[in-house]
DNA sequence: AGAATAGTGTCTCTAAGACATTATCGG
DNA sequence: CCGATAATGTCTTAGAGACACTATTCT
């Protein structure tokens, strides 16, 4: 399809032209990828009776150097040469988790000028679940010590003013980490701007509390993000294993969400995602639920 | 918040730390933008009666260099070492166009190894809605010469094939865009495969008629992202001018998603989302319509 | 007059929300 | 039997789709 024979205005063909092409002429940033590695755990429950309440986690890595040393971070790194953005995402991803062939999704590129005190980097971001089984298999990293927080978000308070041609609405969202006695937090500020019939959005974080670099952010609007996608995708899919209840899968929905479902519009939603097993979950001092799996093909229709 | 005070395994304080630091340790790729300027304007009706069609476009600049010289890309540049992606897509965005405070959206970034033949580089592309009463207003830049193409695509053919876990769709895809005489094309498989639980979505050019680049597939990304966003957000108010019918912001949405909608129920759910004006639309041989605005009070509720 | 679009009324159908009811276990 | 969850039935409500019908203009 490419022609090689046309010459440009110094009078070089194509070949010629790439030859003499000086790669090192622009500044050029670091770029890095950042995982957010989702999943969705049991916390302890003393009474037998009672279902084990669940929790989002977001893995984290401790920084052994600086900048940020001792704080808290995203797993990552810089992209090799020879790598793809995706290939790199599942390299991290593989050397943190151990874990292969897992639902992966590009979220957003972060290219603020000062968001790395050591030199221009550009990272992006991607998105991981696993399902709450794999939970453990963290490999011991050799330089890093890795662990999952247990991740909340709290509605703050919201401001909107009025401008000549529209609006500004300020959101203020706080984020809590906890893993044992560590206990991470930030405070982060969605600006909404609304100017004519367009709508621009920009993060800002107020406050920081053992985060590193602009990781606080990140997570919250991978938080959101993951929020939307759960309405309208099945990536909670992803988040369960093998075999799963209805109220399993209720439960994922609900603590991603932040709210509570009615169990039987739910039932009715998924009906058509899952397959039916002939297993039941039992010793659990209750009517014991019917096991299910993930149905591939219910896409079909859609 | 930050402390200084510790040393890493080197013994330095962070402040030596970030003197020390070697910048060009890694290898670094080279960092662009790329701009998918889309707009919505009318084709030529000669029946004084009829309403006059109305056609998606994008801009594109023909490329005055090796590679690729005398095809047609996207419009973008590389981002310099002071400016964050957001300002550099905004300064490419004013250089193309004169237009600022534009509805300006990242899509994705590109990060595949050999996407330019020139050296590694990585994109992100930005997606930009202008409005159609701005479509002169290319700036006539230097060197290139940017046009609006007329972007239509055709879905071709769909194969779905079983795997031991799961099964692989591919999707096959045909975009043409046309300006006066200039007529390009491109043939993209997109490719989704399902593995138990998890999704993944590849793209791939087949075939690319006058479109340098990987800039095809990332067209088709931008139309199929435009099409989604369209059903769930209110990014049309942005290709609209000041004030419009709703049967022209009808004819929006049926021109991005390709399909006719019903117009009393198209009405009732834009209701909310416009004021009405007492102007009417005159001169056109039927009943004439009322002139609506956006309503940026309408989000209050949701 | 009549071609063409603007705009509304209303019936149907589907899906979500709300809530009550029945089923079934372990102890 | 009791406490707890599992699972279903059904009434109500909101919204989308379908389509008919009325309104209004300019040549």
């Amino acid at each position: 399809m490419k022609q090689s024979s046309p010459v440009n205005k110094q009078g070089q063909t194509e070949q010629q032209f790439l030859q003499a092409y000086d790669a090192s002429q622009f500044d050029r940033p670091s770029v890095t990828v950042d995982m957010l590695v989702f999943t969705v755990s049991d916390e302890e429950e003393k009474n037998y009776r009672k279902l084990s309440p669940k929790s989002l986690n977001i893995l984290l890595v401790k920084r052994g150097d600086h900048p940020f040393m001792g704080q808290w971070a995203l797993p990552g790194g810089f992209v090799s040469p020879s790598e793809s953005l995706e290939e790199a995402a599942r390299r991290e991803l593989r050397t943190e988790t151990n874990l292969d062939n897992i639902y992966l999704e590009q979220l957003y590129t972060w290219g603020e000028v000062d968001r790395d005190p050591r030199t221009r980097v550009i990272s992006t971001s991607y998105m991981a679940l696993v399902n709450s089984e794999a939970l453990e298999v963290i490999a011991g990293d050799d330089a890093d010590e890795a662990e999952w927080f247990q991740l909340e978000d709290k509605w703050l308070r919201e401001t909107k003013t009025a401008t000549p041609d529209g609006s500004i609405t300020e959101k203020w969202i706080e984020l809590h980490l906890r893993h044992e006695d560590v206990e991470l937090s930030a405070t982060i500020k969605v600006t909404k701007t609304v100017t004519g019939r367009s709508v621009r959005e920009t993060r800002e974080i107020v406050e920081a509390n053992q985060i590193a670099f602009d990781h606080a952010q990140i997570i919250q609007y991978a938080l959101e993000r993951l929020r939307n996608k759960i309405e309208y995708t099945d990536i909670a899919f992803a988040l369960m294993p093998e075999l799963f209840t209805l109220t399993e899968l209720q439960q994922v929905y609900e603590v991603i969400l932040g709210k509570e479902l009615l169990a039987a519009a739910f039932r009715r939603k998924v009906a058509d995602k899952v397959i039916e097993t002939n297993q039941y979950r039992k010793n659990a001092g209750h009517r014991p639920s019917k096991y299910f799996r993930f149905n591939p093909e219910w896409m079909d229709q859609a």
